[in-house]
DNA sequence: TGAATGATGCGCT
DNA sequence: GCGCATCATTCAT
């Protein structure tokens, strides 16, 4: 199977200002050597969880067993259950030591869309990935995946193109805390956002 | 078409 | 126990 090869994304991309990695993630593409095959999607819509700064962190009230990942290196995986049936991907950000992370929120499937509706029945395509929790189930991600490298070969992002991007920012979804924070970033012009 | 709600497990107070 | 970085379904307007 021989195709363009693409930039890797390497650690010094994440290790950044949350907010500066979240805007220039938008348009870069996910791609992920499950064991179903592989899969990639283009990113649409992130959020920004800043540690210290931000009551509704996870890491808010320091280090736990569940979000220790966060405190560590930058381009690293954190998966966490929520609502007992749903996972959420983010991307751990920032240096080691502070803890910060972007919630993939949103994704345009790009390979493997097969194997996505294989995981999430029924679904249109533009719906496959239009959530975090959808997102993680359409990709089979779950606590199983938490804490991967994403400089390593199974699942990292890649820059694929410099197509022009209308980004916009709003208030994160399901918080109520920190609402003054407009930190969810997103694509107005693509149709895989979440509702 | 928007608001309310149930499903369901786990980490924290 | 309670609340949660969700989603699909039900019910009311």
């Amino acid at each position: 199977m021989s195709q363009k090869k693409y930039k890797k994304l390497p650690r010094s991309f994440y290790n950044r200002p949350t907010l500066d990695v979240a805007e220039d993630i938008l348009g870069k593409y996910i791609v992920y050597h499950s064991p179903l095959g592989k899969l990639s999607a283009r990113i649409v819509e992130v959020e920004a969880y800043i540690g210290q700064e931000d009551s509704a962190c996870h890491a808010a009230r320091g280090k736990t067993k569940r979000n220790a990942v966060m405190f560590g290196k930058p381009g690293i995986v954190y998966i966490y259950f929520i609502y007992g049936m749903y996972h959420c991907l983010n991307f751990v950000t920032e240096e080691e030591g502070k803890p910060a992370a972007l919630l993939l929120r949103a994704a345009e499937p790009i390979e493997g869309v097969e194997i996505m509706k294989q995981l999430s029945p029924g679904e249109k395509d533009v719906e496959l990935l239009s959530g975090p929790g959808k997102f993680c189930r359409s990709f089979g991600l779950s606590r199983e995946q938490n804490g991967l490298d994403l400089t390593g070969s199974v699942i990292y992002l890649e820059e694929r193109s410099f197509e022009i991007k209308n980004i916009k920012r709003a208030a994160r979804i399901g918080i109520n805390t920190a609402k003054n924070n407009l930190w969810r970033f997103y694509d107005s012009d693509s149709k895989a956002v979440s509702k």
